[in-house]
DNA sequence: AACCAATAATTGGTCGACCAAATATACCAA
DNA sequence: TTGGTATATTTGGTCGACCAATTATTGGTT
């Protein structure tokens, strides 16, 4: 009661720091097992404090010290083991350090890091999928072909059949982390495409002849040919959205 | 009560299907929910039924479905925001059921794809360095090389320096997504690395020079020559990788 | 009828309590 | 002393209840 009379009295003082509580309180957790690790607490291969400890410890709910933890492990810095424990990650202690100050701006991406990855990413699979393919994956490959080419000519927008033609290009180039890779970076790209609507009716044409261009190389089984085949491809679309972006 | 008896009774036929229970409730949560985007009840762009009734649904508690919904969210499948519901993301209905299934199985990451990956990765990283390096960046970079020498001269072991060093790379390289990529296989790697001991007295030296090779070209301001540095010494790591491996 | 304020219902976030598995401890028998 | 078993404790997993913010509803005023 008196709390909230003192909060409102000192509003626009609390609004001079309202900038620092943008960070979200299992941000806050991470950090802070992160100085617990590089203060020497922590080390690398040993179990982390039970759950209740480390709340107790942050004054915080066990809640978000699990939804840290779940973040951490998702990037593979700690392992749960249920009913044992918490080990972190046999990595060492130097370069967990910089591993998790970046997994706290690892949203970050800017357009251009996106795409230059992108296209580095999938002249890999175009390569992999030409060396790769067997008899089935070509008829998958043709299939998703079809399904963009049959929306794009009747006049539909076709962004995701566009991506679908280029993930099962992943697939038939059997590399699990590749894979992953772009299916990370995909879903931001696809925001990105709806932001600069990279996939207008000017472009369709001319993508559906590239990948045809590159579902032909890779039949062919010609990794070089296929690669610069997509590389051209997502060129197109790199500097188109430059246009777009200097708008 | 009666159905407890059931079960006891049963235990013997239970017993044969518990192969299919090896599957995480959340895993289970996930596919669900993508049953109900495939069935056309959920269509991208709107929102998510709120968190109690699709716990009510599974018949599950609620802390699953949040698990469930922060492992899409992770993904960028889904985006919630407090206290007013989920939203399907942008990406539409048909590349979401590729991208669902294989967050189920994005774990699976074998040893020949991870490497694959990252002598892709790399060779980038040391390319995109060698092409964007400042004088600070190349201070930074002998710093690391230093501390990696130092540590291996003593006769330590000194994977993290080592890793650290690449890092460094990809950092020079200012490619936001191609570091996260690399921040996001390294612990794998580190977990293979320490499982093959690949890193063992007679590779060291070899290695260092390598070091040496690749921060020259990047001096050198050499994309070309830095970027095949970088492959010939992840070519030797694969290489002594796959001997390891076929013990 | 249109608009706005106050209130009620909904929703994701958080917390504490309970559960079952895994581990540590204690105790007894050989 | 040693080995194993039974018990006690610890631990992550799960659940239901409560909280604050948001949204929908309602009622009244203009």
């Amino acid at each position: 009661m008196v709390d909230q009379l003192l909060v409102n009295q000192n509003r626009t003082m609390i609004d001079k720091f309202s900038e620092v509580k943008v960070e979200s309180p299992s941000d806050m957790i991470i950090r802070q097992i992160r100085s617990l690790i590089s203060s020497g607490e922590l080390k690398p291969g040993d179990k982390l404090p039970p759950e209740r400890r480390l709340a107790e410890k942050f004054g915080v709910g066990r809640s978000q010290v699990r939804d840290a933890i779940k973040k951490l492990e998702f990037y593979g810095i700690l392992k749960t083991h249920p009913q044992s424990g918490s080990v972190v990650s046999g990595i060492g202690i130097v370069a967990l350090e910089g591993l998790i100050t970046d997994v706290l701006q690892i949203e970050e991406h800017d357009f251009r890091s996106l795409v230059e990855t992108r296209i580095l990413l999938e002249k890999q699979t175009a390569s992999l999928a030409a060396q790769r393919r067997t008899d089935d994956d070509i008829v998958h490959l043709t299939n998703a072909l079809r399904a963009y080419e049959d929306k794009t000519k009747r006049g539909e927008p076709a962004v995701e059949e566009d991506l679908l033609f280029h993930i099962k290009i992943a697939e038939v180039g059997k590399n699990n982390v590749l894979k992953s890779l772009m299916m990370i970076i995909t879903p931001d790209i696809v925001v990105n495409f709806n932001k600069y609507k990279v996939c207008n009716d000017s472009n369709v044409n001319k993508s559906l002849k590239e990948h045809q261009a590159i579902l032909d190389h890779i039949v062919n089984q010609d990794p070089v040919k296929a690669a610069m085949a997509m590389e051209l491809h997502l060129r197109d679309v790199l500097e188109f959205s430059k246009s777009m972006k200097s708008e």
